[in-house]
Parts: structure tokens; sequence; C-alpha cells
DNA sequence: ATACCTGCAAAACCTTTGCACAGTT
DNA sequence: AACTGTGCAAAGGTTTTGCAGGTAT
């Protein structure tokens, strides 16, 4: 999704977690890399989408064919769970997955279409802490989906 | 969930319909009203929360045993399309329904204990306009959820 | 050896659908 | 009679799981 960035001494190591690719994220998690888990890190990270776990075991396969799709289900559950990834539900059935260090975002959909298109508004990131503390809540993150048609 | 209301002749038809039942609602629609449907339009406005289609078929059994599960869902989907419901999807694989004519809300979602708040926020009602505006599109609905911890 | 990961197939789960029958007009 | 709605069971789609074999430490 983003060029590579040339690693000076001057990151911290955050810097360097947060521009590292997810399989090195993953690592950096204690997750053990198994060549499966590294085929499906490289897929996620060379799709700036939100893919389907049939999808990501479509393109899964084209690199190394005798992954399983329970293993692709495993290793998204297992991303999930450390915050690496973050699933969506657009209303059809399936789960949808996106990185989980983008900047939280919302997600516009053409009604018409299905399109997913995302934005990022620094209105609503104020605005959502505000909510919640009048309900007595801490926000720790959230689901924004705009449903639309294209103007005229 | 709310008790009722006399009716003046002050109210105008939109009036009535919004203050209606959603069975009245649902027949002011032109849907026909079978028994079945009866029982599961009563289920829904005797609930103020969140059902599944599991809890409503439970709940419309004790009412009538004979209705099938099916019928929940096809009810379910009819009411939807008219607009008189929406569903919502939590995380959790099952939809969960509620009334459509409510004002539109967001959902506070308790992260320790999966308890839903509801909250309605003009001041986003205005925002989501203004970011659908923006991307250049009309907005026709929103999803918002906002996950949190209970303040200390 | 131990512990964990994987593939495969079967299961689980929610939802939809085919079909024959019942209810209404 | 035509039409629609219903119950039941079967099928559909997505996700999880049991298990036997594989991989790594």
């Amino acid at each position: 999704m983003s060029g590579e960035r040339e690693v000076s001494e001057r990151l911290s190591m955050e810097d360097i977690l947060i521009e590292a690719s997810l399989e090195n994220r993953a690592r950096a998690q204690g997750i053990k890399m198994t060549a499966q888990r590294a085929v499906v890190c490289s897929v996620l990270d060379g799709i700036d989408d939100h893919p389907d776990a049939l999808q990501i075991h479509d393109k899964a396969r084209q690199i190394d064919p005798r992954i399983a799709l329970a293993t692709v289900y495993r290793t998204m559950r297992l991303l999930e769970d450390r915050d690496l990834i973050k699933s969506h539900n657009f209303g059809d059935g399936r789960s949808r997955y996106e990185d989980g260090l983008k900047d939280e975002h919302g997600h516009l959909i053409n009604s018409d279409t299905g399109e997913v298109i995302e934005f990022h508004d620094a209105e609503f990131e104020n605005l959502k802490k505000r909510i919640a503390k009048r309900l007595g809540y801490d926000v720790t993150g959230h689901r924004l989906e705009l449903y639309g048609k294209p103007l005229g």
C-alpha cells in the first residue's frame, strides 16, 4: 500500500513497527511465523482493500497452493486477537478484513454499487470521545459506516 | 416501550402512523396482515432491545407455538424491505433487529459486557451529511457503533 | 519428545429456499 | 380456482473444529 521508506536511526522502535510489514509486526507481537502465515500476511499487505476470507485464500494459493481455507481463518483470528487486523461486516454475510494499524476511519458505502470508500474525519474523532464521555464511557474503538448515493 | 397516547384530531396522519403499533404501520404500508405476522409484530413492539431471529421466534411461539423460524425470517425481510425495521450486525454471526421508525441513533457497546446502549446525537447527524457531501454523496443511512469501557 | 501448526473433512451455525398444504378472496 | 402465506425439511453460505499427520524446537 505504501512505498518502502528508508529506516534511519532516528526512528523509534514504535515507528519501525508502524512502518513494518504485517509479517514483521506479527513477529514483533510474538506470533510464530510459519510459511503459511507469512503468505497470508504478504497477501494482506499487498491489498489496499477489504477482502473476505475467500479472496485472501485465493491470492494465498497463487503463492502456495497448499494453504487451506481453515488456515486463513485461523490466521485471521490470530491477527485480530492481537489487533493487527480488523474485521468488518458490511451487511452481506461474510467478514471482511483490513489492516489494523491504519488510522481509525469510516467507510462510505455506495448503496447502488456496494463500493467502499474510506474516509477520515478529525471532527468525528473528537465527537465520538465526547459522546462516549457523556454516557460514562471511554472509547476504545468505533465503527462508522455511511450509506449513500452519488450526488446528482 | 412507550405508553399509549390519546390520539387527538389534531394529529396528522403521519403522527398517527409514527405512534401506531408496528402491526398497524405494516398494514398502512399495504402488507397483508396474517395471524403469524401479527404475532411477530407484537413481539417486536414489546421488545425495546435488539433481538435476533431466534429470540423473536421463541417469544412468538409463546403466543402461537406453530410459528416457524422460516416465517420469522420471511417477515423480517418483508418489514426491512419496507423500512419498518432495521437489521444490525454487532460482530457475532447473527442479525439483530430493531424498530425502523426510531430516530436514527448510534450504539455504544460495552466491550466488557457486550451491553448495548443507544444514543442520539444531533451534531453527528449534521456531521455525517457534511462528510458524505465532501465525498460527493448523499447520505441515505448510517451505522455508528462506539466501543468503550466504563469510566474509572 | 513435546508442543504447536496444518490440511482435510465434517460439523456448526445462521439464513434461505423448494415444495406441498392451508387460508383467503 | 387463483393466489399468497406457511410449515417443514433440505440446502446454502460462512466459519469453526476434530483429528491425524507434519514441523519445529
